[in-house]
DNA sequence: ATCCTAGCAAAAATCGATATTATCTTAGCA
DNA sequence: TGCTAAGATAATATCGATTTTTGCTAGGAT
């Protein structure tokens, strides 16, 4: 994934939403490092806009905690620590054991639908690139959570997945590998999800975060690009 | 709280952050109503300030869930539901369970006394005029929970702090006079969290918040301004 | 009568320029 | 040599005007 791509908008919606998703794929992807300074005017001829569209992306992006605004002195993207990156982990492990509950809880044939399609689709392109999976990736852990009927725990739930997968970027893509193993967790948790089986599911996913989790932690070893 | 007091500024601060305290407040108040259209224009002249800064703290507040942003077609309050009213009481008791265990966990001395002196200033303002007293009460409800070592759980229970307290707001005032039941209930967890019993400051906390809310819940009744 | 569409008015979004504030540099001085 | 203050520089924040986009309305065709 070059940087190029990154400043290529889809072209559709508005200059902000353009910036928008351009930046964040910008920082969740490492190519604006922790911490690293954003200079509007630099931004605005990278991305090709004015000043207002990137001012207010950055703004929208303060809420999903992937930028940092200081007032009056800019903004500048968030910074990572040990200490951040298990905090992500805890909250992710205690929100989606709490929404992946209520969703089962509320299943209906078409979320159980809905889960399996997603996942069969996250499978199918595991050959296709990074970028790609990775969306249908993310794509089938909120499909997990969403029969959950909780719109604002989704919203932490999907920032914390952001959060955290800026964390799997930032360690390297050493973890291509890791895919094959994760498939068998994969197929465990949808499994159990359409059995209806809470406790289970809950079990399995949390075991998913937690061994990525000290996995990450171990490749990002002595944290020398971070604060 | 009479709509004047909300649009003067504390004076200092960008303009951007003026703003984005005015139309918070507003917000949460009851000033601007629930799905009510927020037209730049308008707002710019009330707040006596640019376009500029009035869409920048439009875009902040959308992190707050306090303001919807649909693209192209400006911003608007966030709408109230039963179902929302529901989902926030629920979050919070989850959310703030865990932030206040965490708390009592790494307790400290300075903690401890934070705490207590939160509840002490929070009391002494029960006479005064209710914003204070309002904000005191934010500011013990998040001393109980600032030890919890998790900024991004504490944001997520200041947010829904925010979140429920405009249904406080928007049920109307008709709840003064249940201050002087909350009175017990607050030493009540305070005086379990000192202790380090997290149990029962947690059992305390919880019922704290679905008393008021079945309350909340009645007084509301059949939601005639809401969405 | 209903559906479609062109044109108009209102609002949002964006731009370019200016004012404001912070940051960096350097000269003067103890 | 180290420190302070003034000036220069760079970046942010804000404004006012312009450009798009939307939502509404009236007129015409089916």
């Amino acid at each position: 994934m070059n940087l190029m791509d990154l400043t290529v908008a889809s072209g559709e919606g508005s200059a902000t939403q353009q910036a928008y998703t351009s930046l964040r794929r910008m920082i969740v992807s490492g190519a604006l490092k922790p911490g690293e300074k954003l200079k509007i005017e630099a931004l605005r001829q990278m991305l090709h806009t004015g000043a207002s569209p990137i001012r207010e992306a950055l703004s929208l992006l303060t809420s999903d905690n992937l930028v940092e605004r200081i007032d009056q002195r800019g903004f500048r993207t968030a910074d990572v620590s040990p200490e951040n990156f298990a905090e992500i982990l805890l909250l992710r492990c205690k929100l989606e054991d709490l929404a992946l509950r209520q969703s089962i809880e509320a299943a209906t044939q078409a979320w159980e639908e809905q889960v399996v399609l997603a996942h069969h689709r996250m499978q199918r392109a595991k050959a296709e690139k990074s970028e790609r999976f990775e969306d249908l990736h993310k794509e089938f852990h909120m499909a997990l959570l969403a029969n959950a009927q909780s719109p604002i725990l989704l919203k932490f739930c999907s920032q914390l997945y952001d959060l955290n997968i800026r964390y799997r970027f930032l360690a390297g893509s050493a973890l291509e590998y890791k895919r094959r193993d994760v498939t068998d967790e994969h197929a465990g948790i949808l499994s159990a999800a359409v059995a209806g089986d809470a406790d289970l599911a809950s079990e399995r996913l949390i075991r998913h975060y937690e061994v990525t989790g000290s996995f990450l932690s171990g490749l990002m070893g002595d944290w020398s690009g971070a604060a």
